[in-house]
DNA sequence: CTAGGGTTAG
């Protein structure tokens, strides 16, 4: 049977009067979208424009692209209608580059102002914010007029990047000349784009002063403003809003305030809010819950979490944003089976709930996962590579970090500060000086240089590649400081044999308020470990408990031991470890076993060696200490006992290995390295310099070498071969005069080329840095910084 | 066909 072509069009026409009452309810449009697209291509006739425009709408809201994109293209000529409605379904979509080519291929004579503002919206929405200025000046610039709609989209992405108060009295000014000033949704728009001005939170008063001119404000009024409030820490204007809101609009509220406290890390405040809902009748919903699981979480209030976990999962009104906070909230207390099991039982893993976990992985040290996982990541955003990048930078693996960063950017993702941020942590890895300095300027070129991360990472890079003045020099020149920003200071002054100005640095940042953290402590300790300063780091120690109520963990007292040992304090060391709250750690150990390296104390070097063996048998460092132990006091039998011991339990001593960076190209050097194409020239002119050395006092330590060789000749030959020494002789031979030498080596350096480069560098006249495993050391005319032992 | 606020991952 023939269809009747006018009854279908007919019906056809009737579902589109039907689809758009059922726009709100998706399924159900979507439904009948199908059944009208069905019909269509059964019966084969031509719709109206219309039905079709409402098909690709419906389409779009119902995330179904593909459908509205085919349909569009089916379309011999589309009116602006429908490409309006592409474009909006693109930027909805988030597909902006979509969305900008429908508009682009409209002839700016087809365009309207709603196909402008659809677009400005769809930037701003995707937080274009300088995209939607652009488009807004090239409309006007072309002759249409911007109208309320304009305004209030434009305004939204001007808000995301507004720095400047004249600008936001500019844009106040056109909206108030067009006469869309005191239209509810600009003026809403306004206030968010005044209290979000970086440079002056000052301006909400002007947001203020907008908010109160707005003729019939509504509940997004109330919300914009409180936001204002909120983001700028303003949390008692805040609450005195809230006051004077209407009972049933208070819930956004609330909800803004709870977020705006956790964001603070303010998690008492922010569960105080909490009660006060509840007290005052009023019900969480989806948008609250998230926001008390980081709140549990960054105070690590895991039993509150669980509860609340417990709770919403009976309400059942949880969307997935609960479920992504709920990784984060059990890996962050530790609980990695929880979180792992919660992420795979998750009915809809977005990219959020990926990065949860792979931040999970890469913050508990868990790296290995945390790669695997980055490789099964399908889709990642800006967050992953950050998130893995200032991971792998965490974990040692520095080379990684800039492959990754760099792969980033050929991605085509714009490196925010905290990208770089893990670059250069990389760079401070790998002591890659160059290269940081290259990304320092690169972030002052594009304006991050105020960041707190990038500055953060500044401070410890340059400390790490050596540079201390340079590290200080960016701490005194950020624009606001962190706790972090504090300790990597403190760090870098430690770490160089400035001591006591990093004692100064610290009783600077005490005067100025700022509560230390554990990790300050640990730093500040270190720091009067490396200069000798006992009684100032026992002084500190004590406070840690008595003042600021932070219990020192195995690695404060590990530091308080080896400051004790080092000014060779050995009984108070030991009773130190007798009256510790927990049973000695591997970490205690070593601390003494090194500090009795450093002052020939064998009989307690021992014991801590034993100690050593039964917790961490497969140590190569501990092997080594106690065998350079007895090879300093010739007992060569011990020596090769203790070599035995190692072979026997197969541990295998880490090969030791250095390295020079020049103009970015990274030299690595081993023992006995011969590999390298200018060897022999090297070899060469390290035996020159050694016959000089000589003639200055420059006696070969040969208890450092580990067999006992029958020739002293021969065990000198093997002295001249570690890796620090042919990358030191290489640098000198390569770099230019007068440059300050950079050397790094994996392992701890020995007594031998200690003095061997305290020689060097009055010889040669150069300023040579080593950095080895556990410290630096700075050679300038026969000294070093941290003294003659080492 | 187009607008303005509150939720999750560093």
């Amino acid at each position: 049977m023939q269809p009747n072509p006018d009854l279908v069009r007919a019906i056809a026409n009737r579902y589109a009067a039907n689809l758009r009452l059922c726009l709100p309810l998706r399924r159900t449009s979507l439904q009948l979208a199908r059944a009208v697209h069905g019909n269509i291509i059964t019966f084969g006739f031509q719709p109206h424009a219309h039905i079709l425009n409402r098909l690709i709408d419906v389409y779009c809201k119902s995330s179904e692209l593909d459908y509205a994109r085919q349909l569009f293209d089916e379309i011999s000529e589309p009116d602006k209608i429908a490409r309006t409605t592409m474009v909006s379904g693109y930027c909805a979509s988030g597909d902006i580059a979509l969305a900008r080519s429908v508009f682009e291929e409209t002839p700016v004579s087809m365009r309207d102002t709603v196909m402008y503002n659809a677009m400005i919206t769809g930037f701003s929405h995707n937080n274009d914010g300088y995209s939607a200025i652009n488009l807004f000046c090239k409309m006007k610039h072309e002759g249409f007029k911007p109208d309320n709609f304009t305004y209030a989209s434009v305004l939204a992405g001007l808000a995301l990047v507004v720095d400047d108060e004249k600008q936001c009295v500019q844009f106040h000014a056109a909206a108030l000349k067009s006469g869309a000033g005191y239209i509810t949704s600009v003026s809403n728009a306004l206030v968010s784009v005044y209290s979000r001005c970086a440079s002056s939170p000052s301006l909400l008063h002007s947001a203020r002063k907008v908010f109160d001119e707005i003729p019939e404000k509504d509940e997004r009024s109330w919300t914009t403003m409180m936001t204002g409030y909120v983001k700028n820490g303003c949390f008692d204007l805040g609450k005195e809003l809230l006051e004077g809101m209407d009972e049933n609009m208070k819930l956004v509220a609330y909800n803004a305030m709870i977020s705006g406290y956790v964001n603070c890390g303010l998690y008492q405040e922010a569960l105080e809010m909490v009660r006060r809902m509840v007290s005052s009748g009023i019900e969480l919903d989806e948008f609250t819950y998230p926001s008390v699981i980081r709140a549990c979480a960054t105070a690590g209030l895991l039993q509150l979490g669980k509860q609340v976990h417990a709770y919403v999962l009976r309400r059942e009104d949880f969307s997935f944003h609960f479920d992504n906070s709920l990784v984060s909230l059990y890996y962050k207390c530790g609980k990695f089976d929880e979180a792992r099991a919660i992420f795979e039982k998750m009915p809809a893993k977005d990219l959020v709930s990926w990065n949860a976990l792979l931040s999970g992985y890469v913050s508990s040290g868990h790296i290995g996962e945390a790669k695997l996982i980055f490789k099964e990541m399908k889709e990642k955003n800006i967050l992953s590579l950050m998130i893995m990048i200032s991971g792998l930078a965490e974990n040692g693996f520095g080379e990684e970090g800039l492959k990754l960063f760099s792969c980033m950017k050929r991605e085509g993702f714009e490196p925010c500060d905290y990208a770089f941020s893990g670059a250069i942590k990389s760079c401070a890895v790998l002591g890659a000086y160059c290269n940081g300095q290259q990304f320092h300027a690169q972030l002052v070129k594009i304006g991050f240089d105020s960041s707190l991360s990038a500055g953060n990472a500044l401070i410890t890079m340059y400390a790490k590649c050596g540079v201390v003045e340079e590290a200080r020099q960016v701490f005194r020149t950020m624009p606001c400081l962190d706790s972090v920003s504090w300790n990597a200071l403190i760090a870098a002054l430690g770490q160089h044999g400035h001591g006591v100005e990093a004692v100064d640095v610290y009783e600077e940042m005490l005067k100025k308020g700022i509560r230390p953290d554990r990790i300050t402590l640990l730093t500040v300790l270190t720091a009067c470990s490396h200069a000798g300063l006992v009684d100032q780091g026992r002084k500190y120690f004590d406070s840690m408990e008595t003042v600021y109520c932070i219990p020192p963990g195995a690695d404060h007292y590990a530091r308080l031991i080896d400051l004790l040992c080092r000014s060779g304090k050995f009984t108070d060391a030991e009773s130190v470890i007798e009256s510790l709250p927990f049973k000695p750690t591997a970490e205690i150990w070593e601390a003494l076993l090194s500090g009795c390296r450093v002052h020939g104390n064998m009989d307690l070097g021992i014991i801590a060696a034993d100690k050593l063996f039964g917790l961490i048998p497969e140590h190569d460092g501990t092997y080594m200490l106690l065998s350079n132990m007895y090879a300093a006091t010739g007992q060569w039998e011990e020596v090769a006992r203790v070599r035995k011991l190692m072979r026997d339990r197969g541990v295998k001593k880490e090969v030791a290995c250095s390295w020079i960076e020049m103009e970015t190209q990274v030299h690595t050097f081993l023992v006995d390295d011969t590999s390298h194409p200018e060897a022999d020239a090297v070899y060469k002119y390290l035996q020159d310099l050694g016959k000089e050395m000589r003639r200055l006092g420059y006696v070969p330590d040969t208890s450092f070498v580990l067999h006992d060789v029958e020739s002293d000749g021969h065990k000198e030959d093997m002295l001249t071969t570690h890796s620090e020494k042919i990358a030191v002789a290489f640098g000198l031979m390569k770099l230019p005069p007068g440059t300050t030498i950079r050397i790094f080596k994996n392992l701890r350096t020995c007594g031998d080329c200690h003095n061997f480069f305290r020689f060097l560098s009055r010889v040669v006249q150069r300023d040579i840095i080593l950095r080895d495993r556990k410290r630096f050391h700075h050679f300038r005319n026969g000294e070093c910084s941290c003294g003659n032992f080492w």
